[in-house]
DNA sequence: ATTTTATTTATAATAATTACAAATTTATAA
DNA sequence: TTATAAATTTGTAATTATTATAAATAAAAT
């Protein structure tokens, strides 16, 4: 949901290259309502780039979450690091059962922001608020 | 942060056995106010149990997550998962450059839990609050 | 005591991520 | 344009955190 002008732009105000592999990552990226993984990436521009190495996909997530462009939340019960391209504030939701991800909307992550920064003092880069627990379906099965 | 009597009847009631090893890493887990991972858990209790195995602490820190007793921040930066054993809700502040994590209290989050299971139905385990990003002294060195 | 069950241990296997050097592409400038 | 320099991608190898497994041990139950 961040959008694609935004990634870009991000990328050559830090002074790098708009090659086709990363306006290819980040038009998937922006393009997304899902909280995609490395592997994930790969996968789907793989058709596109029969080249494409998975090293030059988390060269470009590493260099949007440190600008960041993009958040990145960790693992989800599943091994794998899922990016959030959402960087407006909201709760993200896991079930450990079924390893799906939804967003939630949040008041009150809305003021996280503005009070940790006044608390800390650190330069803010990203968020991982991440709820995990079973979802309804899941909870049915146990 | 949350006590060891805690942490150990949490596992009795949900079938377990207390063992030593185990009473060792909630007790360990009880006194900390870092984000400990396993390998630091590990390297702590080799003293005393020359013989514990890193599985043991995997499987009990998992045990112990997925009945909500401790939180799994993920890595900081780092690559090591990072466990909280404070559950009361707070916010986790990590930098990216030296990789340490610090506690924020935070009012809005206080409100969360009970925003997220109202709007969702998801029974919750637990949370990952890690904002991220660089700490006043890792800002001046760059 | 004996049997059963759970747990720990030690090690091997897995797999995500990172490092690295060669090949390629892009930008710069003569 | 052509040549040169710098950045990027690629392919593969290396690393390493974590998980799986089977044997050994400890605890509980009969």
């Amino acid at each position: 949901m961040s959008d694609f002008e935004t990634l870009s732009t991000t990328l050559q105000h830090a002074g790098m290259r708009i090659t086709p592999q990363r306006v290819a990552i980040c038009k998937l990226l922006a393009e997304s309502e899902e909280h995609p993984t490395a592997a994930m990436i790969y996968e789907e521009l793989k058709p596109q780039f029969t080249s494409l190495s998975l090293a030059t996909v988390y060269n470009t997530l590493d260099t949007l979450v440190s600008l960041g462009a993009i958040n990145i939340l960790g693992s989800a019960g599943d091994d794998t690091v899922h990016y959030d391209p959402d960087t407006e504030p909201h709760v993200n939701l896991a079930c450990l059962s079924c390893n799906k991800i939804v967003d939630i909307p949040s008041q009150h992550v809305l003021h996280l922001d503005a009070e940790i920064t006044e608390a800390s003092g650190y330069k803010l880069l990203g968020a991982r608020v991440l709820y995990y627990g079973l979802c309804p379906d899941c909870q049915l099965k146990s």
